[in-house]
DNA sequence: CGCTAATCCGATCGAAATAGTAGGGATTAT
DNA sequence: ATAATCCCTACTATTTCGATCGGATTAGCG
């Protein structure tokens, strides 16, 4: 059981609006680069997001995207909605038309699947993407000042956003 | 996010040797007849459960399958975990390879993943196919208590609805 | 032995989903 | 006007899913 790039994509691309979207819109352009995705197919990805209200677009030279609303309103679990479809383990729990399955209404594998998806959505639900922000910013600190003494300067360091390359590079 | 029909068969078919499998081996003919699954589709998935040693096989005439271990025994993680392989809802949280992503170790998305991953294996791999059967068979009975009341014949009603085996043999 | 009922095993196949690729059109700042 | 940018639609290659097929092996039974 796995997620598709699209929700990976969809996920980075969005908490990197977050991070450094403060001032003005980011090209998807700047986006792909930095990420690591193609930028054809986080073209596509972006334009979902659009549709969907997540992010604001801003057409024309020195246009791009920007997030429609504040980080702390956009949870984990209505990207991968939208991008992966709703959370549904198993046909049976699907909700809105009720599928029923031949053993219903005995089947006690559904209660199973139930108990699944809502332990899933709980978290999901409950995870912005400022607390994501928030927690890659903490996890570097951490990681930035047990690598860096004190002695060093952080400055240097902290000046370098995300850095995706230089740790695999 | 869905599981995969192969998961339905094999955890429905475990089940149904849970509940039928008291008395003897029982055929893949006779499962896929009574469970409504393709027979080859469905030999195949058994004798992926046979491989993976959670059950024994009888050869020849009047043979057929037998759970190999006690029905407590064997959890819906097992299974899960043998058809639609380790619950990874991310690469870089798979754990045996430590999947090294770009973002490693600033990301914090993968926390995220490691805990929809813990709450799901924590659900089901406390769950056996025994609790399995046991709730099948306490929900039958409720169901049929509900919607028969004592001043009605409930033999009537009984023989009716629901229960896969009865009514269907 | 030979028939039959079963498990076994590997190959194949069509449809769908996934992960992109590609081309061109519309909009706007400069 | 031009360049930068979003926007939209179609196409393609690869993989996965769900299933099918042909046949080989094994065992019970008359």
């Amino acid at each position: 059981m796995n997620f598709s790039a699209k929700t990976e994509y969809a996920v980075l691309a969005l908490l990197y609006l977050t991070c450094h979207g403060q001032d003005g819109p980011v090209t998807v352009h700047k986006m792909a680069e930095e990420l690591d995705i193609p930028y054809r197919f986080l073209e596509q990805i972006v334009s979902l997001l659009k549709r969907a209200g997540l992010v604001h677009s801003v057409r024309g030279s020195h246009g791009g995207y920007l997030l429609a609303r504040e980080p702390r309103q956009i949870t984990f679990g209505e990207i991968l909605v939208l991008t992966e479809g709703p959370v549904a383990p198993w046909a049976c729990v699907s909700g809105d038309d009720h599928f029923a399955c031949s053993f219903e209404p005995t089947c006690a594998v559904r209660g199973v699947w139930q108990q699944v998806q809502r332990s899933i959505y709980q978290i999901l639900n409950n995870t912005t993407l400022q607390d994501l922000c928030d927690k890659t910013k903490a996890v570097r600190h951490r990681v930035v000042t047990i690598s860096n003494p004190v002695h060093e300067e952080p400055a240097a360091v902290a000046a370098q956003p995300i850095q995706i390359e230089e740790a695999v590079e």
